[in-house]
DNA sequence: ATCGGCCGTTGAAACGTATCAAGGTCGCGT
DNA sequence: ACGCGACCTTGATACGTTTCAACGGCCGAT
């Protein structure tokens, strides 16, 4: 298993180096008979091109990197299969990465990622990043903010506009005439949190007629959700709200397992919303009424952004968000049981 | 943003490359005074080391590859958290991939990181593939099979005991009391499923009083456990199982979802057992009993026996089996609701 | 017969880094 | 004052690849 490169290849065909370089980059600028004797001694030595060498010359990789906070996270995962898809069509390939909610493992991956040259990178963070990113941007890197819609005008994001988001769902729930709302998530002072609740609050406010309540629950985690549900139903009947909007699917999803199995009625009792549309929301035995992102589109157009910064030019508009959409099923509007599939 | 290497941070710091050389890898083999010159130099110029010089100087990187048919699917990610967890503890870098299912991402996949030189893969897949490997490791890159057990005795593996598991479940169907037993999943000529389905039958064999009929269902996923369960429904109800046994939970949770939905009781009309114990299975309205193969554990057994096969001791077990555990919840044995949080 | 141009082929040079043997400096013990 | 060792520092070298300018041979046109 000696370490075998191309001169060794070139050796055995009996080639210049450059000849079998062309044949590896350039097939069809070798002639036939050289490729077939180049193609033979290559799988003879089991050669494998050495990326490092051809990177080191070319000065440039053809990988882009994604990192996510948690690829188990069935948003941040639809995101990815479009990124890959879209990568693949521009034969990049993608390095993915679980930063898995720590910072420290981000800088790492970050910093990894850099030194390898990658051509791009694109970052979803649940914490602010933008600073990281310029710096790293400043040293050559371009990145994009996934997500969550950059502060600066200088870093590129590809975001759901999350106020929109709220409204939706707030609006939604007003129309079905709830009357005391409550908005469960957290931590607020995170940008989409904060813009979700606002929107759910502008809607309330549009209304008139309802009241809107935060309860605070910054695990947003299934297991988050049965706490959230705990705290609800410490309370008498006629004070607990009677609709939720969840910041994210996973909680609306734990709410909904404690809370049915408590006996209060879902929808009839206590309507629920998520956000996110994952999955299982939908596969749960009510199924999840959920603000739905553009999943499908959301990654094509991080890696579209991506390339647009790659080639730098500088006209080109850096800001891209999305209005995600109201999937209504059978936790809020159920009549005996969802029709939704 | 010219492009800065090493010797442009060493004439700028006024030192040789090579004290900068020391100073990125052995820091404290320079002396304070010059590391501080170099690190003013180094972010002043804005210098990132390149990691295809190092790597090419080396002969080696420090990464691993892990790719997985589907990192959406709990169970893969699941495994890849210990396999990140273990590889940062070893101070190696995870590159993940997504092969989405499809043969030729994970040809490409494999190539590429074939050619990135990865100390090592770890690579799980629905299909056969030990062919493939032992190419790669014939060429010098060692391979670890994952969540399936190799033929060869060459190849390393780290696997779950699936007929065990599907033992468990059969097992614990027939010891409450159930007589119609079904293994709903497919395809049968996968080695884990085949397994699943040899040792549920094992069980029903052993146990004596029990049948066991195989509904094929290709379509490991909630859409395909809806599908399997409108077969059964289109029957009358005393033909229809009285215990299920799902070849994975995303199988059993469309399936409960539908059946409960056309008013069949669980568990009193038909108890329902899936495999993989992935988190939504717990958070479903009625938790799922299921066959819960040991993930913590199972991707650091995989990076330690990739490590194995980096050293080459010859001697090393190439093989780990892990015993999956039954998780009993409501879907089996509820009375009124799950007990299990 | 000569020339020009084309195609395939060649070998050298450069990419950015880690290492290594060799050299330099300093302080200490004799 | 000398020698010795410990500790830093130095600069050349090699890693495997792509590219580029140059070259040889061949064919058709003149």
């Amino acid at each position: 298993m000696a370490r075998v490169g191309i001169r060794d290849v070139a050796a055995q065909a009996g080639v210049a180096v450059g000849t079998v370089s062309h044949y590896l980059n350039h097939p069809g600028k070798v002639s036939p008979e050289k490729a077939a004797r180049i193609r033979q001694a290559i799988d003879a030595l089991g050669f494998v091109p050495n990326n490092a060498g051809r990177q080191l010359r070319l000065g440039r990789s053809s990988a882009i990197a994604y990192i996510a906070p948690d690829v188990s996270n069935p948003f941040f995962s639809s995101i990815a299969e479009g990124v890959e898809q879209r990568a693949s069509q521009l034969n990049l390939v993608v390095f993915l990465a679980n930063s898995h909610r720590s910072r420290e493992r981000e800088n790492t991956y970050l910093d990894v990622f850099e030194q390898n040259r990658v051509r791009g990178m694109l970052v979803a963070s649940h914490e602010p990043i933008e600073d990281r990113l310029l710096r790293v941007r400043a040293r050559g890197t371009p990145c994009v903010l996934v997500g969550q819609a950059a502060m600066s005008d200088e870093q590129a994001s590809v975001s759901i506009d999350d106020v929109s988001g709220g409204r939706l769902a707030g609006t939604h729930l007003a129309e079905l005439g709830r009357r005391r709302l409550a908005f469960v998530g957290g931590p607020l002072n995170i940008r989409q949190i904060g813009d979700r609740l606002s929107g759910a609050s502008a809607a309330v406010r549009d209304h008139g007629l309802a009241t809107l309540e935060v309860i605070d629950m910054p695990d947003r985690t299934v297991r988050g959700g049965r706490e959230a549900a705990r705290l609800v139903l410490e309370r008498p009947a006629d004070s607990r709200p009677d609709g939720i909007f969840a910041s994210n699917d996973l909680l609306a999803l734990g709410m909904m397992q404690v809370l049915i199995s408590e006996g209060v009625r879902v929808p009839d009792d206590v309507a629920i919303v998520g956000y996110d549309d994952i999955e299982f929301g939908e596969a749960s035995l009510i199924p999840l009424t959920s603000v739905k992102p553009p999943h499908e589109t959301f990654g094509f157009a991080a890696v579209d952004l991506l390339v647009d910064e790659i080639a730098d030019r500088g006209d080109h508009p850096r800001h891209r968000v999305f209005e995600p959409q109201l999937v209504v099923r059978a936790s809020t509007t159920g009549g005996a049981a969802g029709a939704a599939w």
